[in-house]
DNA sequence: TGTAATCTCTATAGTCGCTATAGGTTCAAG
DNA sequence: CTTGAACCTATAGCGACTATAGAGATTACA
């Protein structure tokens, strides 16, 4: 049996979040000492690792929920398990390119800068006027 | 003199986002009609596009704020406008390179999907177990 | 002038995924 | 038995909006 701290310390899932995975319906309310603290039966480690794996991988708690419910049911179909991994990566992508056009803009804004005055600062000039910008965003 | 429906319209921000701006300090609080609406000056085109504009590049409220006081006053040095930027643009690529590491490990946990049961799923399988990734994250 | 459609007003609550705080209780070690 | 750490609940805050409700203003047209 674990106390939320030893569940925390192995997880490395820090203890309010763990609570509030609780009340989010993340993780089953564990049973409580008679002095009503949560004690964790060592399968929430498991559980709680997949749930933090899978938000280090960025995944919603939304989606973690999903594949939870996939996960408890061995028998279904695999397709919508990999129907998520493959959504989010998809908007991983969409996230890369997006920032990739702003490294780009960014670089060229703060590499003109002259090192004067704000009055020619370049930085101040490409936000004033979107004209000056290499493309839409 | 413009509503706030129009200035809206010719610059793409939303009319609940334009109040918000005007609670967070970023634009002034411009004059009213006799029936206590919003009229804008031409000016706060000008203004409410540099914020706009500094959002899309990901900007965060309090630097474009800090960008408005320098852009005020013109003949300050340009070094902190500069930093700025400088500071966004090394933010942005770390988020690249996080993005990048996820993306890899997604392509690779999505693609090994045999598309059969969730018993033998690899994206289940690879979220209970941190020793199938290639990396740590 | 009337009326209808659209626009605008304020205030408040919700979004996401936590994190922080306050004020109290329980536990484990010495 | 005492001390100090860990734990409890409930609530508020973060950033940058977005949505809703219920009321009032403006505009276009007949």
């Amino acid at each position: 049996m674990l106390s939320i701290g030893q569940l925390s310390a192995r997880t490395g899932v820090k203890v309010p979040t763990i609570r509030y995975y609780e009340k989010m319906g993340l993780i089953a309310p564990p049973d409580r000492s008679v002095g009503n603290q949560r004690r964790y039966e060592p399968d929430a480690l498991r559980r709680l690792s997949f749930i933090k794996h899978g938000r280090d991988l960025g995944l919603s708690l939304e989606a973690i929920a999903e594949l939870i419910d996939l996960a408890d049911d061995p028998a279904r179909s695999c397709a919508d398990a990999d129907r998520i991994a493959r959504e989010h990566l998809s908007a991983v992508q969409d996230k890369i390119a997006r920032l990739k056009r702003l490294e780009r803009e960014l670089t060229r804004i703060a590499s003109r800068c002259t090192g004067h005055t704000i009055g020619e600062c370049y930085v101040i000039q490409a936000l004033s006027d979107h004209a000056l910008c290499d493309d839409e965003h």
